[in-house]
DNA sequence: CCGAGCTTGTGATCGAATTCTCGAAGTCTG
DNA sequence: CAGACTTCGAGAATTCGATCACAAGCTCGG
C-alpha cells in the first residue's frame, strides 16, 4: 500500500481542483453515480486529457471504461483542499466590498465561515455585519489565537493593505487574499493570493482594443456593432491567468 | 520605419502590465522621473529580468544606464492597455457584490467607469446605487447601444451567469468578467475573465493544509500556533495563477 | 468466457514562460 | 575625454505546463 507516490501536484493543477470540485458538486446534485473526464471537462471549460492528467496526480480514483465515482473524487479533492472542515476566515476592512464578503453566501458553503470582522475605523466598530459584529484592529491577536484563525482577507484601501498584512501575519495567519489594489509582501512560508479588480479589467481592455483595431490607437471611439460571428482573429479570448504579488 | 516589430505580446505579460501600470502610477507621484527594472520589479513583486522582457515587448522605451521614464512608460503602457479613455462598463446582478462593485472608486480612477446597472429582480429596478439607478435587464440591448458598453461584468448568482452572459454578448458585449461561481462559455471572439473567491480560498486552503500537515490528513483540528517563523517547506507560497473558463 | 467498446492513466512531445547571462549603450567623474 | 559604472535588450538554457497518442484495464453482451 503505502504512499510512494510523489505527493507533487502542480500549481497550475491546483488552481484548477476548486473548478473541478465546484463542477462535482453539481453533478452531485443529480442522480449520475459516476462522471468521464469528458463530461467534467465540457462542465468545467477544460479538456478531457488535462481532466484525466490533473486528477492522476492525486492517485488513481477513476475505472476505466466507466470514469470517475463522483462521490469518492468528491472527497478526495476536498481532503486534497483541505475542505472537510471548515475554515475560519478573518475579514479586514468593511468598506463596500468588505461588507459584501461578509455577507456572501457562497462562502459557507465551500469550506469556509467567516468568523472575524475587523476594521480600523471607530465608525465601523460595532456595526453589525451579517452576524457578527465588527471588532477594532488591536482585537486581532487574541481574534486569530481564539478562533483559529488561518486565512485573512484584505478588502481595505491600498495605501492600509500592507500594515494589514503585517499585522495578519504577525498574529498568526499564514494565508492571505489580499483585494486592495496595491501590491504587499509577507515573509517565506505565508502564502498570498491577490484579487484585483482594475486589473482583471485592464486585461479584457487589452484584447477588446486589439480586437477592433489592431494596432494601438486609442481614439475609435465605439465598438462597431452588427457583426456577432466574426471575431476569432489574433487574440487568445477567454482565458483568465495569473498575476504574482 | 514601419511596424516590423511583431505585435505579439505573450498573454503572461498582457496579465502583468497592469501591475507595472499601478507602480508607475504609484512612482509619477513622486519626483522620480525614471526608473531602473529593478525598482519596478520591488514594486510590482517581480523580479528585474522579467520586467525588461515584458518591457521589451512594448518596444525599446528605456534608456541602458538609466532606465525607464516613468511619464512616458506610462503613457505607452496605458496606450496599449487601451486606457487613454474610460471604457464604460455595465454591471449585471445588484446584490451584496454588485453593489460593492458600482460603489468602487478604483473603477473610475483605472480606466473604466460604471456606465450601466441592471438586476433581473423588479425589486431591485429603480434603486439608486452610486449616481446611477438600476434598470431591468430587458434594457439591457439598449443600454449596450447608447452607452457605447463594451464590458460587461456578472455579478448575479451563479445560476443566472450564462443567461447573462449570453444576453450580454447578444447585446454587443465583447468582454465578459464573471464573478459568479459558475463556468460561463462564450463564443469565440468574446474574452472572458474570471473571479472567484471561494476558489481563491480553496487554493489558498490547500497550501495552508500542507504546511501544517504534509499527508493529507484532515481530522487534526486547529492550526497548532507557536512556529511562526518556521513553514518554508515545500509549497510555492506567494504565487497567484490561472484560471481557465 | 471471449471479444467489442469505453475510458482511464501516463509516457512522449511540443510549446510557452521564466531565468540566466552578457554584450551594447548610455551616464558620470575626474 | 577616458575609464568606471550602471542598466537595458535579447539570445540561450531551463523549467513548467499543455497536448497527443496509445496501451492497460474495466464492463457488458452474447
Amino acid at each position: 500500500m503505502a504512499d510512494s507516490a510523489p505527493r507533487t501536484i502542480p500549481e497550475a493543477t491546483v488552481t484548477r481542483l476548486p473548478l473541478y470540485y465546484r463542477s462535482l458538486l453539481q453533478v452531485a446534485e443529480t442522480d449520475l453515480a459516476t462522471i468521464s473526464s469528458e463530461r467534467l471537462a465540457d462542465m468545467a471549460g477544460m479538456n478531457a486529457a488535462k481532466v484525466r492528467k490533473d486528477l492522476s496526480y492525486l492517485g488513481s480514483y477513476g475505472t476505466r471504461g466507466v470514469g470517475y465515482d463522483v462521490e469518492y473524487l468528491l472527497h478526495q479533492i476536498s481532503r486534497e483542499l483541505g475542505l472537510t472542515h471548515d475554515w475560519p476566515v478573518a475579514i479586514v476592512g468593511l468598506g463596500n466590498l468588505g461588507q459584501a464578503l461578509a455577507k456572501y453566501a457562497g462562502f459557507s458553503t465551500r469550506g469556509f465561515k467567516v468568523a472575524a470582522l475587523l476594521d480600523a475605523d471607530p465608525a465601523k466598530v460595532g456595526m453589525a455585519v451579517g452576524d457578527l459584529s465588527v471588532e477594532p484592529m488591536d482585537a486581532l491577536d487574541r481574534l486569530v489565537r481564539d478562533r483559529s484563525i488561518a486565512i485573512g482577507v484584505i478588502a481595505t484601501p491600498a495605501d492600509a493593505a500592507q500594515d494589514v498584512a503585517d499585522a495578519l501575519v504577525a498574529a498568526g495567519a499564514r494565508s492571505i487574499l489580499n483585494f486592495a489594489p496595491a501590491h504587499v509582501t509577507v515573509e517565506p512560508g505565508v502564502s498570498l493570493r491577490k484579487v484585483d479588480l482594475a486589473t482583471e479589467l485592464q486585461i479584457l481592455s487589452f484584447y477588446q482594443l486589439r480586437r477592433s483595431n489592431p494596432s494601438g490607437d486609442t481614439t475609435s471611439g465605439d465598438t462597431t456593432s452588427g457583426d456577432t460571428t466574426s471575431g476569432d482573429e489574433a487574440m487568445p479570448p477567454q482565458v483568465s491567468s495569473a498575476q504574482v504579488s
